[in-house]
RNA sequence: GGAGAGUUGGCCGAGUGGUUUAAGGCGCACGUCUGGAAAGCGUGUUUCCCAAAAGGAUCAAGGGUUCGAAUCCCUUACUCUCCGCCA
């Protein structure tokens, strides 16, 4: 969540960033309402803490008394301190009611996108960072789409899927389940080359947790919940890696912090249809390779680009055209400050498909995290939190078994040859 | 799932209602000493709120009793031991 101190220094960019993101005007007040509650929440607190203060010398006088045997006065300066209760009760609820009201609205106003987002209010207002520049499969070309690829050569099966759990479960099968392991493998591989520690998390998360990654409350429903133990299974290895570092204070030596962690991924997708959840395009479970870094805020920006990079490097060893946006405000995710997507190109499809979100969160999720550094001045200080997939498994296998089949089968590229263990399938 | 014991600062650990303003130790930082270092000595060292001295909050979390709670009561979470079940 924003910080208050940062609303108020910095109050025309934050609104300026805001508007970008073309929410409701009435939204945009509840950033004066902030400022409002704070200054509601100090004017209680300074006058409850003289209270306390006076409460806490008094009975500390009372228990000379005591001791002194001085039990007449004792009794007579009891009562005085009994009679201050009500008062320090009413400040107490006072303050209360700010500082809800104030993390109320803090849950609501989402990240302000950095001055290079581009302002807009859809997906088609989304920047083209960097275009695929070579010639991409024309239509009839690849002709099968990949869930007739999966039929045809018995990779996965969406049948088998509903009979045991329901719609948007795939099962993987074969020489499918076997590309699926093998692109794992190479992903987690190319991050650990990369500097990223490999983490195993757990995949049912607690509600402290869901919230600190801003998956609750905003969130609710995208994710699967087992209420009889009030875990949530987890939509993306974001929430459990992140947390990780949920409360603490580093030290500026300690950064970068570099984690990867492969995870099933469980998403609800309550509300989606379509052509949208046609094969793999969405299902509810799905692998995923995440990278996460924690960094000083003076060098997450490159630390970002860095991450792109790395996200780019693994599309161009398996060779598929893909392209990388801008997100504009308004197709910003609530809680990143800037988003890149990688669109990787189905070519039975024609049509682009997402693999890796890529984000700077700077301190908007820290902040809830509570993750600090101490900075030179040996002040607490929050730090920066980012990550991107690296990649989301199953899209990227719908776009490679359509952009490499042949008439009478479907080649492996040739640095997943090692991880699979075979060349071609058919 | 049943029974019992626990949870105190970066770490260990004392603390059963009032000089606890959380003892003592370890670690760490700075100073002193030294040619330099170690040892010794001295000072400092939870986090958060407030512009800040002062002040307030913070002993797993939340609630209660009390003039006053780390300490007593209730609820929850977690840890350990034993029993049961189990890959």
């Amino acid at each position: 969540m924003l910080e208050v101190t940062r609303i108020r220094n910095d109050y025309d960019a934050v609104i300026a960033g805001l508007q970008k993101r073309n929410l409701s005007p009435e939204v945009l007040q509840l950033v004066d309402e902030v400022i409002a509650q704070d200054d509601r929440r100090k004017q209680v607190q300074a006058e409850l803490d003289q209270l306390l203060a006076q409460r806490n010398s008094l009975s500390k006088e009372i228990g000379q008394l005591m001791q002194g045997g001085r039990r007449d006065e004792a009794e007579s300066m009891k009562q005085s301190v009994s009679a201050m209760k009500g008062s320090i009760e009413i400040m107490q609820d006072q303050l209360t009611a700010a500082k809800d009201r104030i993390e109320a609205i803090l849950l609501t106003l989402p990240n302000v996108p950095q001055t290079i987002v581009p302002a807009g209010k859809h997906a088609e207002d989304n920047e083209v960072f960097r275009d695929w520049a070579g010639p991409l499969p024309a239509a009839g070309d690849k002709p099968l789409p990949h869930w007739e690829l999966g039929k045809k050569y018995n990779l996965f099966d969406f049948e088998l899927g509903v009979k045991i759990t329901g719609s948007g479960f795939p099962l993987y099968r074969g020489k499918g389940a076997r590309l699926q392991r093998a692109l794992i493998q190479f992903f987690l591989d190319q991050a650990i080359a990369a500097g990223y520690e490999e983490i195993i998390p757990p995949l049912l998360v607690n509600e402290d947790t869901a919230r600190a990654t801003g998956q609750l409350p905003d969130k609710e429903g995208q994710m699967y919940h087992c209420t009889a133990d009030n875990l949530y299974l987890i939509p993306t290895a974001e929430v459990p890696v992140t947390n990780i570092y949920r409360d603490a204070i580093l030290q500026e030596s300690d950064f970068p912090i570099k984690l990867t962690g492969y995870t099933p991924c469980f998403r609800r997708e309550a509300g989606s249809y379509g052509s949208d959840v046609k094969g793999l395009n969405r299902v509810h479970q799905f692998d995923k390779v995440e990278i996460v870094q924690f960094q000083h805020p003076d060098r997450s920006d490159e630390a970002l680009m860095a991450m792109l990079d790395h996200v780019a490097s693994l599309l161009d060893q398996l060779g598929l055209p893909y392209r990388i946006l801008r997100l504009c405000g308004g197709d910003l995710g609530h809680t990143s400050s800037i988003t890149y997507d990688f669109e990787v190109f189905s070519a039975a499809q024609q049509k682009w498909l997402e693999v890796s979100s890529v984000s700077n969160f700077e301190t908007y999720q820290t902040n809830r995290m509570r993750l600090r550094f101490r900075n030179g001045d040996g002040a607490t200080q929050l730090a920066h939190s980012l990550n991107g997939s690296a990649l989301a498994l199953a899209r990227v296998v719908a776009a490679l078994l359509e952009f490499y089949q042949t008439s009478d089968g479907i080649e492996m590229p040739s640095v997943l040859i090692p991880y699979t263990n075979f060349e071609r399938i058919g």
